[in-house]
DNA sequence: CTATGTACCTGACTGC
DNA sequence: TGCAGTCAGGTACATA
């Protein structure tokens, strides 16, 4: 399940082996995960271009070609990247659900790979397509300054929790990290938006940003899906604190997690830790 | 504007 | 061992 420091590992390990490469044959095995293109009406997946850099906002991916065209990868719940040198194959139940390949000019192949199929790959015929629709999403919450993440806290009275998902506030908030923010900011995920006080928005901010960094450091959370694109598998899931846990013992007061649903996702946090 | 619900999908897991 | 049922959650869209 990637969320921002998931997809920012992967876009690490591939711009590491991508950039520079030519894009020699596309093979589309599933055509419902291509979105329709944007500012053009008939976009392949990069065939026969350059690959010039690899760039992320929130947890939208895109490959950029040296002709200024784009690739937008959402990865959804289940989709991975993978990168299988000349020669090597992927096998038993990894070769299943691989619905895009290209094939690089030094024989390595890149395979996109989606069990569930809720990710989307999207052409845009340069990057000011690209611009716009990121222009759409709110601030990187790893790239943007804090102070300006926080003044995306400000107005509403939804949930807060519900505002932390939101991509048009902030970008790169999943589930996970959702609930381990505020379980440090000592927040009530159910807390309406605008009951929260600069100090909080201020702890919730500053919690956010440490928990996702701390994961990127260990190369993401892995609790079945997540791998980077040689295979490695992220190593950050054992330091949760609050997800996965209902009913297990609080880190700080030892009281039971208590849990429900919250913005139609189900939520882990502490009755006393968390006002 | 906001809140809620549903659809999209398959694999992992649980309980019988 | 099998099989039905439940759960997981990112995103788009419909509904109230």
């Amino acid at each position: 399940m990637p969320e921002l420091p998931e997809v920012e590992s992967i876009r690490r390990s591939l711009e590491a082996h991508l950039v520079g490469r030519k894009v020699v044959r596309v093979r589309i095995e599933r055509q419902d995960i291509v979105c329709a293109p944007s500012g053009g009406s008939h976009l392949d997946l990069l065939a026969s271009s350059h690959i010039k850099s690899l760039r992320r906002h929130g947890k939208q991916m895109a490959i950029i070609a040296d002709d200024r065209r784009a690739l937008v990868i959402q990865l959804g719940m289940t989709g991975r990247m993978h990168l299988m040198p000349k020669g090597r194959h992927l096998r038993g139940s990894d070769a299943r659900h691989c619905h895009v390949k290209w094939l690089l000019d030094d024989g390595t192949r890149l395979i996109y790979q989606d069990s569930r199929r809720f990710g989307r790959l999207t052409p845009c015929a340069s990057v000011d397509h690209l611009e716009d629709r990121w222009s759409q999403l709110g601030p990187d919450a790893l790239l943007a300054r804090p102070e300006r993440l926080r003044n995306q806290l400000v107005k509403g009275q939804r949930a807060v929790k519900a505002v932390l998902l939101d991509q048009r506030r902030i970008a790169g908030v999943g589930n996970i990290y959702a609930d381990e923010a505020l379980f440090g900011a000592r927040l009530n995920p159910m807390r309406p938006l605008d009951s929260l006080s600069e100090p909080d928005r201020h702890r919730l901010v500053h919690h956010v940003r440490v928990r996702l960094r701390s994961a990127l450091r260990h190369g993401g959370t892995t609790f079945s899906d997540h791998r980077t694109p040689d295979g490695s598998v992220g190593s950050w899931g054992s330091k949760r604190q609050v997800h996965g846990r209902r009913g297990a013992p609080c880190v700080n007061c030892a009281h039971p997690l208590s849990s429900g649903t919250v913005a139609s996702r189900t939520t882990v946090w502490c009755d006393r830790c968390q006002a």
